[in-house]
DNA sequence: GCGATAACCGGAGGGCCACCCCAGTTATGG
DNA sequence: CCATAACTGGGGTGGCCCTCCGGTTATCGC
């Protein structure tokens, strides 16, 4: 079966055709790391050496490109989910895994605002399949801890996906962004858990 | 030649343009209401009924004219701030205002980002002034704040500043923006407080 | 009151970009 | 091997940001 995102390609997509949106996909990655999510896509385009309509047709928004581009990345983050499932603490496993999101949120620039952007056009069409994804997985670890009486229970998953992705939004683009955003993390994350002990002096 | 963002006019100003620089900040105040921080100029101008060029010649930087537009809620901001220092509770002064902070970046669309970009080309040339008057309004409370052992000692101004421009970032042009907002900062700054006592089991 | 002058105004234009249309080209199935 | 359907990319449109330049107007000294 293709590799393909939603439709089980009745046509499975001419040879040309998916070697050019592979092209699309790789020029992007690279562009996108040096400029930013905001990056011209013609210049992806000219970097694929494709021509501006070959873009559109293959990614119809902006949003549809950035999602075949996190692609990866937010797959290895949904298993990254499914292994701390097991992890004997649910309270540091999730906290655990909403600084690994953060991480790649912000080592690859633009993720953290592709991830919020999919909350919005609640319709199921296309451009959240990400935030599905991620949301989905992590609403499991969400619920271990929550369970576990490890977290506050009124915070939704949705919530802090978005408190994770407004940090890295903040700090990426910033000299030393990684470094800020794990002290952000660390203030804000702080405040979701629940210590049954009285706070360490610390 | 004087650069003036603010400076007290050695000329003072032609009556004409004062009109038009006023007219510009009025259109840009119910553009960017409607449209969020990163509005058309040409709209803004064509909305006050004025050249484009006339609008770049009095904010040759689109941060310039976000300064002019947000210049009364951040001094009201740090009016508030200075009320705060008489507070008795030092740390609850401090999320206070930090919350007033929050919902003003919220309601005010584009603020949020206006705050965060002055930290950026470190220069004091201009551009940071909102930056700066809110950093240095945030500074003494938190000092207090800290002196009375009411926050994480760790935790800086900037940083905190930062978390709350990055919430309102991220909830605002969302339906539900202030709820969402009011939320995550409520998380978020949970974990910014020191608690002596063991926490409530609420 | 009245020119001279300096400041101000806004339309025109250049460079860049996202997006669409259409004729040429190429892979694919009978 | 060829008919056809799908894919391609150059060119066009409209929008944006920003700058230059000739015309206009407020202001100051007389």
């Amino acid at each position: 079966m293709p590799k393909d995102a939603t439709a089980p390609a009745p046509r499975p997509m001419r040879a040309d055709a998916r070697r050019n949106y592979n092209r699309v996909v790789a020029a992007a990655e690279t562009v996108i790391a040096e400029h930013g999510a905001e990056a011209s896509l013609e210049e992806i385009a000219r970097h694929a050496g494709v021509g501006s309509a070959t873009l559109h047709r293959h990614f119809p928004t902006r949003q549809a490109l950035l999602e075949a581009v996190f692609k990866s990345r937010v797959e290895a983050l949904c298993a990254k989910a499914h292994d701390l499932l097991s992890d004997p603490d649910p309270g540091t496993a999730l906290v655990t895994w909403l600084r690994a999101v953060g991480a790649h949120a912000v080592a690859n620039r633009g993720l953290g605002a592709s991830l919020m952007r999919g909350a919005r056009h609640g319709g199921p069409t296309l451009g959240n399949t990400c935030h599905t994804m991620i949301v989905n997985a992590g609403d499991e670890l969400l619920a271990r801890a929550r369970q576990a009486n490890a977290v506050r229970p009124e915070a939704s998953i949705v919530q802090l996906l978005k408190l994770v992705s407004a940090i890295a939004l903040a700090t990426e683009e910033e000299p030393d962004g990684p470094t800020q955003a794990d002290q952000l993390l660390d203030l804000a994350l702080d405040g979701v858990r629940l210590h049954r002990t009285s706070r360490p002096h610390k």
